[in-house]
DNA sequence: CTTATATTTGCCAATATTTGTCAAGACAAT
DNA sequence: ATTGTCTTGACAAATATTGGCAAATATAAG
C-alpha cells in the first residue's frame, strides 16, 4: 500500500508532539482514520489536504504531491506493466505543456 | 479524459471491420459502453481487458499498459504537482525491484 | 502487576462512485 | 422516409470509499 503521504504526516505530527487524537479532532474525523492514513491503510480525501497542511504547518503543495504519488502508486502496485505505463503518461504529460 | 486505450481499441476494431455492436456483444455489455470507452468517456473494468484483447487478437500486455496509463492520467489530470508526483513514483518503483 | 493513555484493528452503516441498460437522438447511405 | 451505426443522457444496480464505533493491542508510569 501507498504510504509516502502517511509517513510524512506521522513525521510532522510526532515532531510537534501532537497526538493522533488531537490531529483527528482538528481535522474533525475519528482518531482511527488518522491512524490508518499514517500507516497507509487509508487515503485521505483530497479536500482534507489543505486543512491538514495548515494544522501541521506544512507545505500544502508538498503534501498534495505525496498524496498524488500515493494515488498513482495504488494504480500500478503489483502491475507488471507499471513501468511502461508510467513512462507513457510522463511522455504524454510533456507533450501537453 | 484519458483515451490512449480507447483510441487503440477503436483502431483495432475498425481495422477488422468490426462493429461496435459486435464487439459489445462478445464482451457482453451494451453497445454504448464500448462507444464511451473508445471516446474516453468510460474506463473498462480491468477484468475485461484480457477478454477484449482476445476478441481483437491484440496483445494483452499492450492493452493493459494503455489501460494503466489512462488510470494514471486520470489521477494527475489537471494537477499542478503531476510531474513531481510521477517522478516520485517512478523513483519509488525503481527502488522496489 | 495494575492503571492510564495512545494507537491499531475489524466491522458496520452511510455515502459516493462506477458500471451497465435503456431510450432517444445524430448522422450517413440508400 | 427507412435502415443501420454510433453517440449521449438519464436511471438503477452493483461496488467501493468513507467515517464512526468498540474491542484489541501497545506503551508508559506508578
Amino acid at each position: 500500500m501507498a504510504t509516502q503521504f502517511g509517513v510524512r504526516i506521522r513525521e510532522l505530527r510526532t515532531k510537534q508532539n501532537m497526538l493522533l487524537r488531537q490531529l483527528a479532532s482538528k481535522l474533525d474525523v475519528d482518531t482511527s482514520i488518522i491512524s490508518k492514513v499514517e500507516r497507509g491503510d487509508r487515503q485521505l480525501k483530497k479536500e482534507q489536504i489543505p486543512l491538514i497542511a495548515e494544522i501541521l504547518s506544512a507545505d500544502k503543495e508538498e503534501l498534495l504531491m505525496l498524496w498524488l504519488a500515493d494515488q498513482l502508486y495504488n494504480v500500478i502496485e503489483g502491475e507488471p506493466m507499471a513501468d511502461e505505463a508510467l513512462k507513457s503518461v510522463t511522455k504524454k504529460l510533456k507533450k501537453e505543456k
